[in-house]
DNA sequence: GTCTATAGGCTGATAGAC
DNA sequence: GTCTATCAGCCTATAGAC
């Protein structure tokens, strides 16, 4: 009797898991090898089950790397929002907090946007490419509430703005290099967690901000 | 007679011009689009020539890809080895002026290698992979000589090191997008050129490494 | 919702003419 | 050295059974 139960409800359940499975490989894939290297196999596989499915749940492959992107890119502005800028003490500090929560929480953003950038034809969704403007924005608004010295305000602040997402982005990539290589080199690299990197990373730019040149 | 001797020439010059051509051809796309998702025949459309060419002069499309990375990384040491670091007054911003060169003198390199590292599948080959790491030395050598206060001390010199490649590698892939998007935009960004981008780079790392805190 | 089977298109390599 | 023609393999999407 509750054999024929659970058998009754698995596959509604059952749909719900496919779905999120196919959405985690796809995510996976899409991040490490790009969405031509990508084979709708791979990610049935990955995700174990049929490649019809990614079909039916998804309108196909197209279908479901704009849903994997758009969910992150989604998730990232959310994140972003949760930081508050304007009661820091130190408002560049928790600029670089927030931009590395928005960057590196979810591993396979940085890869996706990164491909999409590199490809001229592949030009960004406008939400994303707003959703990046509205990143640069927070960093020119703490740029404006700074006490700049002479040289630190001729900066331009889409130069600054790369400066913290550039290493960022990088580290978030070669952290996955380094956890697929672990073993494979001979002479294996110390391996920074995020938080010290984002530490270390934001008492750079207070540094470079604030600090008058020791010989200027 | 003139034109006899002309076409003589012709087949031996245009060996030289059509194996170049391919190899620009495919620095190009393989850069911008990425391995899998470059097709032989769009290399050799690009490279106005015939696709059996491709096999013909590189044994095939691996062939082809292997040669240009190669030349490129063996092009980014060579233009790295020509900076002069132990001379220098300001040892940070010569670094930064170096890695500045070799990453993004050539537009391709940076895309390329971006790729492979963040494909675990397709793992670096072992002499760009030292390449990579001799970079690495040079921003460990520079932090040895400096006179670094206690805060700056305790910083990991691999991290150091991507808040320098890190920026550089960005703007590079960023420059690409810009000019590919040029016009394609609202509200255009304003871009700004590499030696402007380095020399603020190289500004805020000096003054990140060697100033205190303004209120330390 | 899930699976199997298959159609239709594209891709890389090569044999052979010039 | 360069080109044309072609083949064998792979990939995505879908029709239809369960």
């Amino acid at each position: 009797m509750s054999s024929i139960k659970t058998q009754a409800r698995a596959p509604q359940q059952r749909t719900l898991d496919t779905r999120a499975s196919i959405k985690a490989a796809g995510a996976e894939l899409f991040a490490t090898r790009g969405y031509r290297a990508t084979g709708v196999r791979d990610i049935a596989d990955l995700a174990g089950c049929n490649q019809a499915l990614v079909s039916y749940h998804f309108k196909g492959k197209g279908g479901l790397y704009d849903e994997i992107l758009a969910d992150a890119v989604a998730e990232a502005e959310r994140l972003a929002k949760e930081g508050d800028l304007s009661s820091a003490a130190y408002p560049e500090r928790e600029l670089v907090r927030i931009l590395s929560r928005a960057i590196a929480s979810q591993a396979h953003l940085a890869p996706m946007i990164l491909r999409e950038q590199m490809d001229p034809d592949r030009l960004l969704n406008p939400g994303t490419a707003d959703t990046l403007r509205s990143f640069m924005a927070l960093t020119e608004s703490v740029l404006n509430v700074l006490p700049l010295d002479t040289e630190a305000r001729g900066w331009d602040p889409q130069i600054v703005h790369l400066t913290i997402v550039g290493p960022l982005i990088h580290f978030t990539v070669a952290t996955r290099m380094r956890e697929a290589t672990v073993g494979k080199l001979e002479r294996p690299m110390s391996t920074p967690d995020l938080d010290t990197f984002t530490d270390t990373l934001a008492a750079m730019l207070s540094r470079a901000l604030r600090a008058k040149a020791a010989d200027a």
